[in-house]
DNA sequence: GGTTGGCACTCGGAGCAGCGGAGTGCCAGG
DNA sequence: CCTGGCACTCCGCTGCTCCGAGTGCCAACC
């Protein structure tokens, strides 16, 4: 076990090593922090911290860096959330209020966050299968050529073309669209499929085979890998660091656009609380020195979908955890509201 | 004038800037291409070329690179859209056809572009004020709480929230929707607000304004600068270009993430055939090196929205004015067939 | 007049040496 | 266990030379 002290000085290795963007050496330590005792002391603590395998030099001649495990304690241990102050949070407020449709709220709150935490951020749709069915609509486009609108209490709205085996009346049309909404509107999602199983059977056989079509693609809109749906933004923020440039964020960019990848990144992360994912434990090897940061957002109690920022591991841990945490809390009031 | 040789000179150091990315001296261009003159003439003609100011050195003692007026002149007189090839055109095809709706078009749409030129794609969603209506839905989601849904003929779907004055009943409700659609289903979204301005008079008093506010949400849906949408992708391309990195890269990621940006520059082409932009011709100061090649795109011969890419001036015009103009015709007819 | 080879000149970039300074590890003394 | 002192390491900056690609110009040629 660390003493207190040594804690204290890796605490103070991340917090100089995030402001400078350097490598800190025990002089400068005990200088900017009033840690009571002469840089020779600190470098024996130093040693010992790199013995652990909490920090690292790069160089043999060179200041000391905080490993990923050394932040992974930084974070457990030793960095507490800091709050927003209050015009930041009023800030928040009053831009996310203008928000007209869901989009919008998505997409502010993406620029939002990018902005908060000059990092990139990511912020998931709420997914489908944590919502509710609010109705869903069916439109005749040809005669054998309809539409499905489905829309959330969450305020997301999906559509899907349906090509019908064979022509399908306004009559029946009006009946499915009926019983649909009677059985579905206002369960949750995953009881859907359970709900409409026997549907198509209370219908003449020669609308059967339309009706079940129209049960599938509902049902597929459930499963496929477009159910989940998220938005970025924020990538210019990668250029702040500019040191050893392409090779550092080529592969971030590229992972950033691979939405399959965000997605298990988000999805690895804890349903409740705050998620703090450190360099290599991120899975996907394009995102190994950069660290996420995230966390569940929802109308009530229960998470309807993720948000969160990716950066470099050498981040304000503090302070962007406080801003996510924050964007996290708002977003979910607006969505109760509506 | 330009004499055809000094035309085909400067053809020809465009061809191999682009190719190797560095400047052309006058030996490798007599090598690489057979232009049957010795290089010192090459020179000759590269000074009057840089007289005109189609061509500059970097440096004193180095090669020659193209301006932006060279580029222009490249573009508009001595380059031939290049057609893809028959395995492109069936990898479009296919990977097109994949689609569940329109989100899903669009976001394939930016892959493949994105793909096909390695370059940033954008593509608009089909503008409102160019489609017809195809349904209009009215939810009520609370009393006095109601919920707008707007379909377009392209598969657009905007949703609004509507806070009514007073509570509205369900058989006004139907009422609504049933007037609503009979009078704006089918025609273009211009004339909406003049085919529904009297619609408020044909209600009772009481429910008048609630009919009003809803009617007012429909006609800003129109206006608002929301109503026109896109998306972007690609932008790991950006890396690709290695050299004088973080300013280079950077102001183009800033004006990339700013809707508007995006939205003026495909406003400020045609409305039909293709546009290049090159360099400094647009406005946009974060832009004034990279070239924008748009076209518009439909589903008929008007064009309902725009779509491009986004590259470095030294790019590979021929085969990104093929790529752009192949995709833009795939998703038009993807568009038609919904 | 346009084309060509020859030639002197320019200048950026690679390669190398020197050195200054920040930082370390270790040791002896408090 | 802490501290000051000291020798050592090594990164990165500066200044230097040298090389070569490329140019402009000129005289000769067709």
């Amino acid at each position: 076990m660390l003493s207190e002290r040594r804690l204290e000085v890796l605490r103070a290795i991340v917090q100089d090593y995030v402001g400078t963007e350097e490598p800190v050496g025990s002089k400068a330590l005990t200088e900017r922090h009033n840690l009571q005792v002469s840089p020779a002391t600190v470098r024996n603590d130093m040693a010992a911290l790199e013995e652990e395998g909490y920090i690292a030099q790069p160089h043999t001649s060179a200041g000391r860096v905080p490993t990923d495990k050394g932040y992974r304690l930084f974070v457990d241990k030793l960095a507490d959330v800091k709050p927003l102050t209050a015009p930041e949070r009023r800030a928040i407020q009053n831009f996310l209020d203008g928000a007209v449709d869901l989009d919008d709220v998505v997409g502010r709150t993406v620029r939002l966050l990018a902005q908060l935490t000059r990092q990139v951020a990511v912020v998931q749709y709420p997914s489908l299968s944590r919502s509710t069915v609010r109705h869903v609509e069916l439109l005749s486009l040809a005669p054998a050529r309809l539409m499905l609108v489905l829309i959330t209490d969450t305020g997301r709205v999906e559509q899907r073309m349906i090509d019908c085996p064979a022509p399908f009346g306004e009559t029946s049309l009006a009946d499915l669209r009926a019983r649909l909404n009677a059985r579905i509107a206002g369960e949750r999602f995953p009881e859907v499929p359970r709900l409409v199983a026997d549907l198509p059977d209370s219908f003449d056989a020669d609308e059967r085979g339309t009706v079940s079509t129209v049960l599938s693609t509902l049902l597929e809109t459930l499963v496929e890998e477009t159910e989940e749906r998220l938005m970025i933004g924020g990538t210019a923020n990668l250029t702040r660091f500019a040191q050893d440039f392409p090779l550092t964020i080529r592969p971030v960019l590229e992972a950033l656009e691979e939405q399959v990848v965000l997605l298990r990144l988000l999805g690895e992360a804890k349903d409740s609380g705050m998620t703090v994912r450190i360099g290599h434990e991120n899975a996907h090897e394009g995102l190994t020195s950069t660290s996420v940061v995230s966390v569940g957002y929802g109308s009530g109690d229960e998470a309807v979908a993720k948000l969160g920022v990716v950066g470099p591991t050498r981040m304000d841990y503090p302070g962007t955890m406080g801003a996510v945490r924050a964007v996290a809390r708002y977003v979910g009031q607006i969505l109760a509201e509506n």
